[in-house]
DNA sequence: TTAAATTATACCCATAAAGGTATATATTAT
DNA sequence: ATAATATATACCTTTATGGGTATAATTTAA
């Protein structure tokens, strides 16, 4: 087993959103061209990834990696 | 020659703050403990970068990756 | 409870990221 | 204009990501 943080901002974004548009890993995987294994260790947390990869999957649901101020990161993870 | 994007929000981002914080690329490098070469290739909008690298050089500045609608990015990269 | 579907874990391989360093170009100050 | 500082380009090496696939384990449905 791994000890990924699960939790951490990305992987809870992109589980969230795909159970949203209620679609599975694979369904996932095959719309934005990600590798399988890509989108579970994503979604898992794994804590090294490639920016344009992850890119790959945000813009499916229309989002994209920007820098962002740590205390909003906090509040935008304290709405759940 | 490479043709990345300098402009791309990450790149844009880390060499204003870097400048705007009289610091210079060696030591940046030093102060975030990446390698100098990827401060460079970060700041000269190299497209396929590792999350973490890019958080340990964000994290000095208070910042950190996270996923943002299209729309929040684009209106953020209004203000220049 | 069982079967089907979904997700998780484990392996190998190719590719490229990141580091280091050395040289060239550009910018700044004297 | 010249020297000093800073940034950019180019090389080689190590390492680990991402892909693929095959097998568990878990969840969901019948």
């Amino acid at each position: 087993m791994n000890n990924w943080d699960r939790e951490n901002s990305i992987a809870k974004f992109v589980r969230d959103r795909r159970k949203k548009a209620k679609l599975t890993q694979v369904e996932l995987s095959d719309f934005t061209g990600v590798g399988l294994r890509f989108v579970r260790e994503l979604e898992q947390g794994k804590p090294n990834l490639m920016t344009d990869k992850v890119n790959q999957v945000l813009l499916f649901f229309g989002n994209t990696l920007t820098p962002t101020p740590i205390s909003d990161e906090t509040r935008r993870n304290m709405g759940k």
